[in-house]
DNA sequence: TTGTAAGCGTTATCAT
DNA sequence: ATGATAACGCTTACAA
């Protein structure tokens, strides 16, 4: 690797203008080029590691998520590194596989490795193990938490209304005229779980309607869940008339198990499912389905978190709250 | 942030004692425990960028992905990414989106960014444009290409023999009287498609049977692609009696469009499919699929990756062929 | 076992 | 506009 003084030796000018010319100075034109040439010749690129001990900036940031295997967020994580890139930022995308051991170890260890921000899909992880980190504590190092909350922690926010939306699509299923309606939901310990069941919840309290318990069917998200849950809810000695499912795993699952089953959808079962996937929409009929901003919360996160780390602390603790839509289609029939 | 300077003022020790001891070199008993209890007090943590600046090493690599949220790569990549972090490795995990430029940016991006490896599953990328890379033609970064040959490379490579694993279950299919047997394959300039296009071909070739080119179908290994095409190869004149589709989503989106279809499996259709899912296994009947070894391959990868980092560079270029398998279930009839 | 001192490649201050 | 020089926090001969 060549460094500044083989830049320096060839071309006669001094280190301190090379640096400064590196970071956007102004040189005379004629050096200008003699370096330019120079760089280009010796393929020197700037050490990392020098510019960050002087600057105290890595240029790096930590995405630290549950699970790398998860479609919403492995579809967020690209476009969220994506757009740090654009902004010279790199990012260290960890999962820490569900672990609430790994979740704070491998945030620490980002931390210890200078990131310049953290975006963090919280699962475990209380305020005050939060707090107890030095860098997040002091401020040192922006965090922004992404999907989800932590409860008591003033943080950054990047959310979806999941309440909102799922009273909706609840809301949506009653006024077809369904009154049996399966929930398939995830681990109510996860904030979104939690509340996509509250909103589904509301829908039915705001009309005064009773909810049958067993109709709310608790799995961990999977696609497997999605399937064995569905299965549960059918082969009850009163099946539901319509059934939602929350996550989008869980809705390819469920998808499976009813045509499995030969239900025909609506006519025997209404649906209503939840994030994208190519499949929703070409199969038939096209499911219903809650779309999450996927690429607004990509973009609000990371610009979040650049605006942070560039100093910027306006308005902190910010919640960003985005919308999520419920996209009809023929998957739901009027009982 | 406190340094060894701070450790020092408060132990009386030198910096180059405490340096030492940092590193697994031995203090007096009582210099060990003063250090530790400093160390504690302080929280303090070696500054990365200091340590590379001396050492030369950034203790970080880079896996380059075409994306991140094809599940056969999400699923490998974070068994990687933890046995890296095992071994005291952070990982840049970067996506380049399936987009030629990006590939090659990005990948000198991270060589930039002085990574002491790199993992690369490659598209488009040939080997003079790898080979112009200084610091991967010097042998400075060690490259380990996962998953994909790049043609001409002489680099280190984890593969799946696909050409065999495919040659084996398109001869079961054969074996069970199938003889129009419909395969769906993901983009041949991918050279996992392409050999798994081939070992189909040479079951076929073996038995001095003929191949309908029309039942060869080419997607872009997308679920909708998957359910697309099991659509137009059932909608044939003469549609196959088996199907065969070579990744996970294309199984997925071929299953769905199956299911909706109303076909019985096996009866109407017989069904191999690949890459593990949780919904093959459950689904009824079960679906015989082609297992990838992918918790081997994240093995194989992550440490021949971390021995060539480590300098040994034994049977350069070595490739490691792992054996993928057969799941032979009940999705599989005879006619 | 411990300490001294040089230097990794850069940025930043202060002259010129 | 350019250059000399002192850090940044660490590792590593080399000396003691």
């Amino acid at each position: 690797m060549s460094t500044i003084k083989d830049v320096s030796r060839l071309t006669g000018l001094s280190i301190s203008t090379i640096s400064k010319y590196i970071n956007g100075g102004n040189v005379r034109a004629e050096n200008r080029s003699k370096l330019d040439e120079a760089i280009r010749a010796l393929d020197f690129k700037v050490n990392p590691a020098a510019r960050s001990l002087k600057t105290n900036r890595t240029m790096t940031v930590g995405i630290l998520l549950p699970a790398l295997d998860v479609s919403f967020f492995a579809q967020i994580v690209g476009d969220v590194e994506a757009r740090l890139f654009k902004e010279g930022y790199n990012a260290y995308i960890c999962s820490y596989d569900h672990d609430p051991v790994q979740e704070l170890r491998k945030l620490s260890f980002l931390l210890e490795q200078q990131v310049d921000g953290v975006l963090l899909v919280a699962e475990h992880v209380s305020a005050d193990q939060l707090m107890a980190l030095p860098a997040l504590r002091d401020g040192r190092t922006p965090l922004v938490l992404f999907d989800r909350r932590v409860e008591g922690m003033a943080a950054d926010l990047v959310l979806v209304d999941s309440k909102e939306i799922c009273r909706f699509a609840a809301e949506q299923l009653l006024l077809k005229g369904h009154r049996r309606i399966g929930l398939i939901m995830g681990p109510s310990d996860i904030s979104t779980a939690w509340e996509r069941m509250t909103g589904y919840r509301q829908a039915f309290e705001a009309r005064g309607l009773p909810i049958d318990e067993t109709l709310i069917r608790q799995g961990d998200y999977s696609t497997g869940a999605g399937y064995q849950l569905l299965g549960e809810l059918m082969d009850l000695p009163m099946p539901p008339t319509a059934v939602f499912t929350t996550n989008h795993e869980t809705t390819l699952g469920a998808i499976t198990a009813a045509f499995e089953r030969k239900l025909r959808i609506p006519e025997d079962l209404s649906f209503i499912g939840y994030d994208d996937t190519q499949l929703t929409q070409i199969i038939s009929p096209p499911i219903s389905i809650v779309l999450q901003p996927a690429g607004l919360l990509a973009a609000e996160a990371a610009s979040l978190l650049i605006r942070r780390m560039r100093g910027d602390r306006e308005g902190f603790p910010h919640t960003a709250m985005l919308e999520a839509r419920l996209l009809m289609h023929p998957s739901v029939a009027t009982v």
